[in-house]
DNA sequence: CATGAATGAGAGTTCATTCAT
DNA sequence: GATGAATGAACTCTCATTCAT
């Protein structure tokens, strides 16, 4: 009974007061995240307790399940944004929609698959998450429907890559094997470059990508006008 | 200081009961280890505490600590010697020494190649071992030297395949080049495959890696005239 | 200190506004314990907690704070209010008022013993309510005058079949005694059914209820003519 | 291999050492179970958690659970070694063996139901935790193998009360509702005692206890010439 | 009057590690 | 060398309660 009919029922629009505070609670949970964040940068898979997570955001443990019904809810949640930003990036990374010739086609392949790679390597606290989702989560909790979600936006973010494929002349299933190994390829050199032991190797991780993307290239059943992009 | 003979230092030369006792000593040890893989692979990283891989040794927690100085050491220890028997795989998988042809090296990176990514493929906890090194024991103990022993020992287990890509007829530069992309490829399906991430794409990682690996020899400088082999 | 006549003092005769306020407060109260009772009914004494509670009435937890100063005074005033219903049952329990033979007295007891055994029997929740007061209230919060209230209601609703049991010839005294004896036997088998402990005997409470107060009924210093009803 | 030839295996008689082991754990046990009973007492069923447990033994929390696996089994074991106490008591509260006349089978009947009675009368700390178990066990955890035990333990508690009332006359059937009617009765008057509700009435339970028994014995088939016990 | 945010204490449980014996 | 006892810190999560708005 506290509503009276004055005021406008849950079903309305919101009024201001309550988008400031809707506003205001999502600012303090994305707060939360954030510290999350760093927090398992920092201490890795096992040392983010949600007492560390908590701490870092400037609240007591059980402060955070007003935010999060669980931790593996934190994860998941950090995890999905940072695919989302992915997913972004790689989608944002074409050429203008203008002319599509085969030089652009490959064109298209070296941009994305770049975008790909460049968001990982320049921000690896994301690629902490990914490998999190790749490795770790499988057997603590992480309900199928999150982990169903999680691979779609990963895959998502590969498409545009196909596609590219395509577009140099890689029938269907050419394409999507092409893809695979280079997602494969991507990932390995990422897990390398990130945990430093390619310095065994005395390479450089970015080298060897635009190296193996060019060999793609070259491949591709439309080979494009040899002039290879400097 | 006294010295009675009953109390050898040890700088002496060792006294057989000496011997007898270190021989004993480290087959305990080695016993340990035995109990330490095996709860290892079947709980995992995480569910191999040091209760547990006491009570499958027949020890209780306790008694651990007499041979290892703490539960990473276990691991660190566990881990060499997984790398220890990747390298012997790898190191044994050649071609008989008799005859050496462009056709044989072609072979000797298959089987090479193939040596390393079987290892893994059929002992996938072994994996796992290996990526608690390149990932996760950053920030816990594991001293420097541990890191540059274990490095060691994986960029051991390349150097077959990088002597078969110079027998392909790459420079010195250029062998290891391939050879670090050919470890990125190789870790990147690895772990495709391991996490089940591999079925977001309907590919199979053995043919992924087959396919990587032709593709080397194609390229290779003295291509062997023979097709590839069945 | 000056007294405006916008601020009335408690101690005045209330206003018309405060009535209707002090109604709708009561109102409130009153939805609130039904939310207290339906959530209790359903969870158990354990499951209910004030946040259920709140949740269930449409309520904050921290809403509740404006009625009830703690949880254990929403218990408390759930068992006054249970019990007022146990007294009500009972005393509406008898025969009508016309005619008063040696016959009535005893199905005067009969009525009256199976409205309280009865009450009990049908809402088990009810006896956990009372089980509380009884056990496990003692160290907690609950003042001794609630104790003493609820003492007395509870005493009341068991008055009624004191007066048939004089009105079956026993003496004040013999009467208080044979009901305390009453009462312990009810709540013995009411314990012993609702813990389902009974099904070790094989037995039905309710039989053995009958057979009690048919006991009581025979040893009656004016035992009726009529034989038992069956 | 920690065991050589010289010493006895597992299987043989425990050695004088592993004896007085043996015997310094169970004291420490029992040393718990004491903390336990008197945290239990103290504070009832929800306050006694295991770290006011572990306090009053003087331990640390962790270390309870080098003795039992739950907190529940601390419970379970308080109770069931309570009801093996109370079981032992009735038992051994019997008549000689001697002479077994009609007489007698009264006395039987008064001196188990007083043992029965008594021990939870002198003992109440026994008498809460018969009502945990009683009361307050169903909905949490205690395995259903536990249940039984216990309930069979109490069972086993009224069966010389049982076949006492058989001595009197009664038959199999008859015998079984009654010795529930009395068990009934017992735990209602100590439950009225223990809380101090009796006090509402103004009786005293062990008089009302006697009176119930007597009348039993008065209702006996066979009822033994008329010469109560004083 | 009611909300929503936050606290802080406490729950049971696990585990690597230490140490006297 | 091994045991068994014990520690102590850590874990996730729950809940009654407070209070500014």
């Amino acid at each position: 009974m506290p509503r009276t009919e004055d005021h406008a029922s849950e079903l309305d629009a919101p009024t201001p007061r309550e988008r400031r505070q809707q506003a205001l609670a999502h600012a303090r949970r994305e707060h939360i995240l954030g510290a999350a964040r760093e927090a398992f940068v920092e201490l890795g898979l096992e040392g983010a307790s949600l007492r560390e997570i908590a701490k870092r955001a400037g609240y007591t443990a059980g402060a955070i399940y007003s935010y999060f019904p669980s931790k593996e809810e934190v994860y998941a949640t950090l995890l999905a944004e940072s695919l989302e930003r992915l997913h972004a990036r790689v989608a944002g990374a074409g050429l203008p929609a203008s002319a599509a010739t085969e030089a652009t086609a490959a064109d298209e392949l070296r941009l994305r698959a770049q975008a790909f790679f460049g968001f990982y390597r320049e921000q690896p606290r994301d690629l902490d998450l990914g490998f999190y989702l790749f490795h770790g989560m499988q057997p603590r909790g992480l309900t199928p429907s999150w982990n169903e979600r999680l691979n779609g936006r990963l895959r998502d973010a590969m498409r545009p890559q196909e596609a590219a494929l395509q577009g140099l002349g890689f029938g269907a299933e050419e394409a999507t094997t092409e893809v695979t190994a280079l997602f494969a390829h991507t990932v390995g050199l990422l897990l390398l470059s990130h945990t430093g032991r390619i310095r065994m190797f005395g390479r450089a991780s970015e080298d060897l990508f635009v190296r193996y993307v060019e060999g793609i290239i070259r491949r591709a059943p439309a080979h494009p006008p040899t002039r290879r992009r400097r």
